[in-house]
DNA sequence: AGTGTAGTTGCGAATCAATTGCATTTAACA
DNA sequence: TGTTAAATGCAATTGATTCGCAACTACACT
């Protein structure tokens, strides 16, 4: 009884045992994982996957909008995560890494809070994607 | 009359003619630039430099607390930026990559603003750097 | 000014995440 | 069940960043 997996398989994407597999990795974290991270525990639950499988598998969800592509600490860890995990902003150690995922997000009156848990601010970055006025118009 | 650097030399650091074309490169440029940029307007300024000197002396800079490194759309360009710079927060074109810096900061009521540019937000992030409860008593 | 030396650079090679090419396999649907 | 576009195994490549080491140089001290 391993499908537990609640999120309507996207169309377009056939259904494959590696992209459950990586599906379900996700769905069991409580944060987000590196490309890495999926494939080591995929291989430590005896099934056998490569790495690039992994990113292309990843590549396919985000595309589909069901993966978050997020980096962290500015470029030392690329990470992903399940869209419908609620949250989208984390609050991230500088000392062990930890992802602390955040209960309220900035857009609407920032405040910081955490969950359970104490957190010493040191920095913080924001950024906004969209399309400027040139890109707009194309 | 090319020096005309207005930052204090960080001590610590020889200053080299290498450093100096770095961080001339930066204070000319508006917007944060990745490790290559400034490589190539150093050659086409005439001078010879290797782009691992440029990582060298651009993480020595940061490392005095001179210079700023981000990353931006999710680990696709690493950037540097002089932090005298004034503006911390910048909203990126995902069409062109082009950076524009914010006039306000998320901490203090957020309202995107952007300098003499429209700016179709697609999205946002925010990331809180700090010690969580562990490494804070390290 | 001359010199010792720790810090820097030139240069190439190595590393490491991520991507790609291609032949083989497989899910999905007529 | 057969067809086929999509997905995978696997190897090789790319591209950013780092590293090793010998040669060089800024700068502190006579």
């Amino acid at each position: 009884m391993k499908d537990a997996s609640k999120f309507k398989w996207p169309k377009g994407l056939k259904r494959t045992k590696t992209r459950e597999s990586v599906l379900s990795v996700l769905e069991v974290s409580k944060s987000p994982l590196s490309a890495r991270e999926i494939y080591s525990e995929i291989e430590r639950m005896g099934e056998s996957i490569w790495l690039s499988t992994v990113y292309r598998a990843l590549d396919a969800f985000v595309e589909a909008g069901l993966v978050t592509k997020t980096s962290v600490l500015d470029n030392e860890i690329t990470l992903y995560d399940l869209k419908q995990s609620g949250h989208k902003h984390y609050a991230v150690c500088v000392g062990c890494h930890k992802i602390i995922p955040m209960l309220n997000c900035p857009m609407d009156d920032f405040k910081p809070k955490l969950l359970k848990e104490e957190f010493q601010i040191t920095g913080h970055k924001v950024e906004v994607y969209g399309y400027c006025t040139e890109c707009k118009e194309l």
